[in-house]
DNA sequence: TTGTAGGCGTTATCAG
DNA sequence: CTGATAACGCCTACAA
């Protein structure tokens, strides 16, 4: 087992100083045609790579960034760590990546094991639990260290950060009024508990609308499950219900809401339509395919990634005051065949 | 902004010198009761961290290791990925993920950016291009450094290495028996381009099980398709041939041909009955409900990377031949409402 | 019981 | 033009 070469190999073997190698490969001017060319051959040879790790403890930053999310199987969080590996890749900067499975502890743990060095910054999207727990004080300690975080989808009042949101509450809003416009009375909602605070503005912008279009909001007409599994109590949700349209705040639940409108006759989007929330594999696969509102993962995590490492790069002035920005990102409905506007 | 605090400013806020401050905080008995209390106390009290970089560059491991993918918005993939995280992060261990896009220069950049010494060791799956050039001389480099390398998958005979694969050939060979088994004749075959090893093998297991029943293959049931993504060509080689049944090599090749079979009026499983790969979202929601094999990516995940951290922490005796595994994982038909056997 | 010194691999400063 | 030295933060063998 070779091991990685360093410096020193090159010193020694050439007789030169360390110093001389290093400036000498740096293409230093310092140093003669001669031993420089001498040194970047040998090197070449050998394929010398500066070790990275020494570089980063010289430089106090790893060129590595922290992401934790709640779930990585999960086509929105995957899109936009696609997002975020893409700008920080043409950075120059690594994606350290831990997955808090919804669970406060792991969430704690996880940046308990990036905050010692090893990464230069976080962007998180916040697990279940801690959004439950309302504790952010693993954040807050964080951000006392001078750390960036950028924070974005489950995001959090109580911390001062960036944030990259969607416009949640107002495309909810939209899609209702699009389904009102093209005579829809009876809609229902399919969520999931609030501590989710994109559930929690998603709802809003369902009861703006039909608050706003004189419809009277029946509750009985709201259905909110505990997380996205539990997707058994949709059957019997709507057994019990007379509706002419569902919005829901995931694909899944859309799906399988389809699923059991189409067990029971009826025809899409004629006598129900839905729209969903992820513009995934399900809403452009499923039959009749899924309108949806496509939150542009790609995009947030461009953003975030950006604003972090700019804030990680920029060391701000002892003086001076940080100013944080919270970036909202337009969703945008598309429409298929389980719509008709 | 709070640096983080070292060793050094502990020792000289209590007038110690650098090594009792470290051998305090390791509980050493070779200090004293009353220092060690004193030490560790204002430890506590300033939140000290042992820097990670540094321990890094002194042990000569990373407790990183890197994982390059051709895809991260990809079931399968992510599954694995979950099983390698989960088991890495109770090693103790951290996962930097990189992903190629299918494309071999950016698979030959990504080795390079972990390779000076940020990681560990590398747990992959071969890029598309990768796999059509041949060309597998960033793997070569780095396993002649001797750092360890395990190969998932996508795998390549080129390379002496640890690797994961599943039994593609004799579990689609099962599927295609079943199929037969329950009476079908004109079985196809949805593939890709089988630069792809493991649509190769897939090939074969269908190949085989015709053979064995005395079913004469007819090349025209075949359908190799460039990417996943180009769909479009199933829809005119479903009128062109008289099936019924087909075997898919994922998920998306089956939900699409099977809208098109609905579309056109047949009977899902009694006319023509359907088997993909990958037990994701789409398997289970589509209606009706795909049978599939399940890969069990997870567990590849947690053995993939339990080769590699063995591997990466049994320093191997500068004598001893290394001797490789290859971990075969038994895929799983699972059956849903597209087969009736 | 505590401290000194050297090293992990690199770079920057300064001296020769 | 080249080299010695110190420093990044930590650990540890060896003195004191």
């Amino acid at each position: 087992m070779k091991r990685q070469i360093t410096l020193k190999h090159i010193a020694r073997e050439l007789e030169v100083s360390i110093s001389t190698v290093s400036k000498a490969l740096k293409n230093s001017e310092e140093i003669s045609r001669d031993t420089k060319e001498k040194i970047q051959a040998f090197a070449k040879l050998y394929n010398y790579k500066p070790n990275n790790i020494a570089i980063s403890l010289k430089n106090k930053h790893t060129k590595n960034i922290g992401v934790i999310i709640p779930d990585i199987v999960h086509h929105f969080f995957t899109t936009v760590f696609r997002g975020i590996e893409k700008y920080a890749n043409s950075r120059g900067y690594n994606v350290i990546i831990c997955v808090s499975d919804e669970s406060f502890d792991k969430e704690v743990i996880n940046m308990e094991m990036l905050a010692n060095g090893s990464v230069d910054g976080f962007i998180m999207a916040l697990a279940g639990e801690t959004q439950l727990k309302n504790d952010f004080n693993h954040l807050r300690e964080v951000t006392e260290q001078g750390v960036p975080l950028v924070l974005f989808d489950r995001v959090t009042n109580e911390i001062q950060c960036d944030k990259v949101v969607i416009n949640d509450t107002e495309v909810a809003y939209q899609a209702v009024k699009k389904m009102i416009a093209s005579g829809r009375k009876r809609i229902a909602l399919l969520t999931t508990e609030n501590f989710f605070n994109v559930s929690k503005h998603r709802e809003d912008g369902y009861r703006k609308a039909l608050m706003e279009s004189g419809i009277e909001i029946d509750e009985k007409l709201i259905l909110a499950l505990p997380f996205d599994e539990s997707i058994d109590d949709i059957s019997p949700f709507l057994d019990n219900v007379n509706i002419d349209a569902i919005l829901a705040v995931n694909e899944v639940f859309a799906i399988h809401a389809m699923g059991i409108a189409l067990k029971k006759g009826l025809k899409i989007p004629e006598d129900i339509s839905f729209i969903g929330f992820t513009d995934g594999l399900l809403s452009k696969h499923s039959i009749p395919s899924l309108s949806t509102i496509a939150q542009h993962g790609d995009r947030m995590g461009e953003i975030a990634a950006q604003m972090l490492i700019d804030r990680a790069e920029n060391e701000i002035g002892d003086g001076e005051e940080e100013t944080y920005r919270t970036e909202v990102i337009k969703a945008t409905l598309i429409e298929r065949e389980s719509t008709n506007f």
